[in-house]
DNA sequence: TTGTAGGCGTTATCAA
DNA sequence: TTGATAACGCCTACAA
């Protein structure tokens, strides 16, 4: 029984054809009789032969179907947050128009023997995020001379990247705030950089993450003297202390918390609940993202819709572009300010001083 | 300078040794001295040669290193499922051991062009889950003679599973609660197939997902009259929903739920925070995976924690063992029971009878 | 330790 | 509409 499988060869020669005839019956490419055609496909069934091999039709055709994405992190990690799963949902998408798919790449391969960078058959590759890892990645890809694209990452000129307006948008978002009447506000960023254990920004805490930067800026912009305290991570719980410490001094609190992430502000809030703040009348929270965070409602969050999706399929497209021989241009993505339920006008009593940092 | 990427054959003429001698510098399958590696090193370098083609080494060893896991849902719903996305780390790990990569697959391809089990280069096959699709990708993949796993699905005989003790769990669980003297007690169940929107579960419901129905069957061993309403999706908002309806009525309000998931759990938190309950002192509450749910501090769920990770990391492993031409057994893997401050004896005064649904 | 030879299964090209 | 031919780039017996 250890017969080997059959190829498109045996199928042609039951059929009673020329390979090259039995080939075009499967890829549709050149018309066939439709009496050739049923004899393959007959002659397939008789011998289970299920299509061709893809892997000696990628050879052949020089593509695989297969688009990279690299991540910085454990799958789970990356996995957790909505923005990101949005992407790859968009991702999906736009390489499937391409008749690929997607192939999960950690660019710190743990074990050592994974499918790497190196030696996974890709057509093309999406880098996400922008860590130092990135840069060697990037490498690598272009040793390969393998297409690719950048998702929130410094990249250098020549690779497209997608982005965000975060600086601006989160001026926006700050500006809202400010014109209802909140003087004293605190900054709840995203982590600083890899690693960081959540606590208060200095003036001299080095940010190595780019969007922590970008939105913190524009938050800045409005409120210069603003405090800022980088959560651990983009989560409701790491959120949750953050809003502790931020609201630990009574003295001290702030009536607006403006955070960089959805989540981060659902902890906020919670924070906030915790310390019998009412959101928004003693605390106004503004958030970043525009994900649906389960398990917040009634609340709405004042925040930045960002267009995960659009981004992810973006990326797909600018890849599909590029193996067309055809050049990706980098995209710079719109976010749109929504307003919810988290924001009210500033308590006139409240206004108070805010220690910086 | 549209000349054609470097192949080993320009390598090996451009160092002066034969095109297998080359290959072999770089599969490090058979002794090369060293002069001869260095020759071939650098004469890589010198083409801008980046080792070989995967395509090409694929169609020749007749292994690609890609394993496909097909999800029946959008990429972005099954990743909002930490459960989901812990068991794709451990998946990634025990296919890196193999010298794998995923590649991620829906069953139901959108947009008709996109990679599918049909047509990717796969090694091996993962499914997920327990639907109709199920069947289909299973008949897919075996016809192309692709070896198979199925993780938590029934999937005939002779395919491999990996299961969890669904009901032998949640009948520990409930008899804790029925030690802690609880006899109105509500479950608050997974879907009860694909599309269910959330509503109570009647005798002649079918339930198709047989998660949901293992789960409860084993409820029912332990509190046999217990009505049961099947959630829209395990998330928090569903099971928020799901706790104001099992709720509602506070003449038939139970004294314990048993949600199927911990997400769910936390809805039912929610509700019952909502309607003014205390947990655990007016409802216990008990959830099923033992996940971390980002947000519910300061509860800590009593639930069953499944071994997720590993369960990712076995189906991994069988996979492998397949490759190497062994058979896999099936592994049914056990949840452990977990206490947490989500329970406690009932209160006397409120024992009421319950409906059956 | 190195080289030779043959084929993995397909498909693009061109001619019939 | 069909068929012959020639790669695609690599790897592995096996021989030297």
């Amino acid at each position: 029984m250890s017969m080997r499988r059959a190829t498109i060869s045996d199928v042609a020669r039951e059929a009673g054809v020329s390979p090259s005839t039995a080939s075009v019956v499967f890829s549709g490419k050149t018309p066939v009789s439709d009496a050739t055609r049923r004899r393959v496909i007959d002659a397939a069934a008789a011998l289970g032969y299920t299509g061709p091999d893809p892997r000696a039709a990628s050879l052949r055709r020089g593509r695989s179907g297969i688009v990279g994405v690299v991540f910085e992190e454990h799958l789970g990690t990356a996995f957790l947050d909505p923005v990101k799963t949005l992407m790859m949902d968009g991702l999906a998408d736009g390489v499937a128009s391409l008749g690929a798919g997607l192939l999960l790449l950690r660019d710190h391969e743990p074990t050592g023997g994974g499918a790497s960078l190196m030696s996974a058959p890709l057509d093309a590759a999406v880098l996400i995020g922008c860590s130092g890892l990135l840069r060697e990645s990037l490498d690598t890809v272009r040793a390969r001379g393998i297409p690719v694209v950048v998702i929130e990452g410094d990249a250098g000129d020549d690779v497209p990247r997608i982005d965000l307006d975060n600086r601006e948008a989160q001026r926006q978002a700050a500006s809202h705030v400010r014109a209802l009447g909140h003087r004293a506000v605190v900054v709840v960023t995203l982590p600083a950089r890899a690693g960081w254990d959540g606590g208060w920004l200095r003036d001299d805490t080095e940010i190595l993450v780019d969007v922590t930067r970008e939105r913190l800026a524009g938050a800045m912009d409005v409120f210069p003297d603003a405090a800022a305290y980088a959560a651990g991570a983009s989560s409701i719980d790491e959120g949750f202390a953050a809003g502790r410490a931020v609201l630990a001094d009574p003295e001290r609190r702030p009536t607006a918390v403006i955070a960089q992430s959805d989540l981060l502000a659902a902890g906020v809030i919670r924070a906030a609940e915790e310390a019998g703040l009412r959101v928004p009348e003693d605390l106004s929270v503004t958030g970043f993202d525009g994900i649906v965070v389960d398990g917040l409602a009634p609340y709405e969050l004042t925040t930045l819709v960002q267009p995960a999706t659009e981004k992810g399929r973006a990326a797909g497209s600018a890849v599909a572009a590029m193996l067309e021989g055809g050049d990706a241009a980098s995209i710079r993505f719109t976010c749109t300010f929504r307003e919810g339920n988290t924001t009210a006008p500033a308590a006139a009593h409240v206004a108070g001083g805010l220690p910086r940092s």
